[in-house]
DNA sequence: GTCATTTACATAGCAAGCTATGTAATATTG
DNA sequence: CAATATTACATAGCTTGCTATGTAAATGAC
């Protein structure tokens, strides 16, 4: 008489989007761990490519990542020669991001990387389908930053 | 002359969709937190509802995880009362995996609180919207799946 | 100007993903 | 049937996300 109502995966956003995700980070690992790099590093390195000597709060706004979160990263990835971290000279509480000369001669092969990751896992769908992927997540994302 | 080709976080399906899976796992964690349940523990509950006394190998091959993060899952789920884990019979490497009364009791709240979460993170989106996005991203990760 | 509050960051500890490797039981092969 | 290979699972150790909490510096209140 009535639909079956059972949760499936196969209908849930939120599961294919997990799952969706694994397989990027998956495809992202294999591409740029040769390069010396890791998928978490990625959001911090696009900022800094864009504009060094960010704050650590700075990177946070830009990101929506967690403060310790993000704290972590950059610890990982000085202690990978990505970044340095220096005192700001006004305020003994902040400390500036540097990339070192590494990270930033890694901008172009990284970002071919991701590149070359996002055209993999999406073989599967059209140049329109791929775009309106991309539209829908954005607009998603946007809506919930926009109400808080 | 040409247009700016750097990589733009905002145009990546890879960076966008790791974004939305982890609003998705903040919303999911907010709202079974209060049953015991954690995000990880969904997909082996998904299919333990659906049929019981899977094997740790059964629920491998249905949610395309590692088997050394499933042997820690179901850890953690045993440690938290959500399965016991019984010898096969006839194969002593097996265990078969069966749901207690506390985990088959949450199969109701979990699953609305599931599609809750879905409903919520999706408010920005029209229904047309979110069936298209289900099926864009249901439609990559198969697409992958079929080649391997 | 001192005391309390806020800010910026660090640390501890857990979840859940991964790869690499170990181990016991079963299956296969000569 | 003994030796080898394979299978099913466990364990170790890493990354990256989270919450909760600690700490030093700066700011604000009186």
């Amino acid at each position: 008489m009535y639909a079956d109502m059972r949760f499936r995966k196969t209908q849930s956003a939120g599961y294919l989007t997990n799952h969706l995700a694994r397989l990027f980070a998956r495809g992202l690992t294999a591409r740029i761990g040769p390069l010396g790099l890791s998928p978490g590093n990625f959001p911090a390195l696009l900022e800094l490519w864009e504009t060094d000597g960010l704050t650590q709060k700075d990177l946070i706004a830009r990101l929506d990542i967690e403060q310790a979160t993000m704290a972590n990263t950059l610890n990982r990835m000085e202690r990978d020669g990505l970044i340095i971290r220096r005192k700001d000279q006004a305020d003994a509480r902040v400390q500036r991001i540097w990339l070192t000369e590494k990270a930033r001669a890694l901008h172009g092969p990284a970002t071919e990387a991701a590149s070359a990751v996002n055209a993999e896992i999406l073989t599967g769908l059209s140049d329109e389908e791929r775009a309106a992927l991309v539209t829908l997540t954005r607009k998603a994302i946007a809506a919930l930053r926009a109400q808080g």
